[in-house]
DNA sequence: ACAAATATCAAACAAGTGTTTTATACATAC
DNA sequence: GTATGTATAAAACACTTGTTTGATATTTGT
């Protein structure tokens, strides 16, 4: 391992992720991303053995960003009510989704789950199981119920869909909703969420009695 | 146009538009398409100009049915109170959304929200802007709010994306979440996000006082 | 400095893509 | 019956794909 190597292979790495966030695994050319980085055809062949090599490798940084994104989201509730635990962490979670410059990250597992690829499943098991797991830890929390309780599965699907739902996509941004990344409406987005999630919450275990 | 051309012309529709569901415009070969329609490759060509024709005629056959659904669940809720509407709408649209057994429309809709083909504008325009402004109406006349009140269209962003979070995919079936299409299962999802939905409207709007 | 391992490169390969061509069967109209 | 427009068929075309090859630098260990 030269210098020089590291340098192809992390320019590889970049340009990998840059390209797969945008237009997915199949879509992506190996010659793009040697062009775009500046290395010969065969560089990914060599470096990564071959173009899932490459992926899987681009993938795993973005499911470390998702647990770091969890453990962040976790962290801000500390101490609180599970309502308020609820909210920080959809407000968290909400911020990384949509404040960050570079959604690199979002865009790869987003991609993921539209058309998966065999590395599906260390996202799901890494990124997205805890996620739900601590999800429903605190909706079972917020409503007496098992966190295993249908209804609070179905709390857990609303709130996760929602905090998807906000980001640029060519539908919104066809309709005219664009919703502009700017820090204030990013906390009305946030607080939106966490706001009508909260209600929604209650209104559906109020609604039926607690089994 | 002989009876034996209609034949063959709608069996390539027919063998599209399962193909094309399953696995999106570029993953599916027109090789395949011919060989599930027991044609020759040339077919597709003859009959559909190109591959992009056949593909535009499958998915104005869905939008047709987005348009159906989105005018019987109007129909759904006439002479109701406003809240009611909403639960009616909510409702019929799950039940067509998750209840057929033949999803391929929402399934074809639902690919090109993630990998746009230039076919998309005609969803926008025809399935989902009518959509999302019976929306907009009915969540304003309940907050008091202009229906392009940036309040109502995340309202109905919330609805919409929790309508469409239901849906079987590769992540929930991994994470043991499979949502059995039970017919039951059904009216407990619909009722789901009926009352979470209204719940989240009302707390929405309550919180910040109207502008 | 020299040999061995590592990295880069241009070129080619094998398989697959959408599409076009050319020829043949088929139906219908005159 | 023959001509005409339509439908199907096999083959080939032009192009792109991921990958491999074999040669040539480049770096590393001693």
């Amino acid at each position: 391992m030269t210098e020089r190597d590291l340098e192809t292979r992390s320019r590889l790495l970049e340009a990998g992720a840059k390209l797969f966030a945008a237009r997915g695994f199949k879509d992506v050319t190996v010659r793009e991303i040697c062009h775009e980085a500046r290395a010969n055809v065969a560089a990914v062949n060599y470096h990564f053995g071959d173009k899932l090599g490459l992926y899987r490798e681009i993938l795993q940084t973005a499911i470390d960003a998702m647990r770091e994104t969890n453990d962040a989201a976790r962290e801000a509730g500390r101490g609180q009510t599970a309502d308020e635990q609820l909210r920080r962490y959809i407000t968290i979670f909400v911020q990384r989704l949509l404040g960050s410059k570079d959604d690199t990250v979002h865009r790869l597992v987003s991609r993921e789950i539209n058309e998966p690829t065999p590395a599906l499943d260390a996202i799901v098991e890494q990124g997205v199981r805890p996620r739900i797991e601590y999800l429903s830890g605190l909706v079972a929390e917020i409503t007496g119920c098992s966190p295993s309780d249908q209804r609070v599965l179905r709390c857990v699907a609303s709130i996760q869909a929602q905090s998807l739902a906000f980001r640029p996509n060519p539908i919104a941004e066809r309709l005219g909703l664009v919703m502009s990344p700017t820090r204030a409406n990013l906390e009305e987005v946030a607080d939106h969420i966490a706001t009508f999630s909260i209600a929604g919450v209650h209104a559906v275990i109020d609604r039926v009695p607690i089994s």
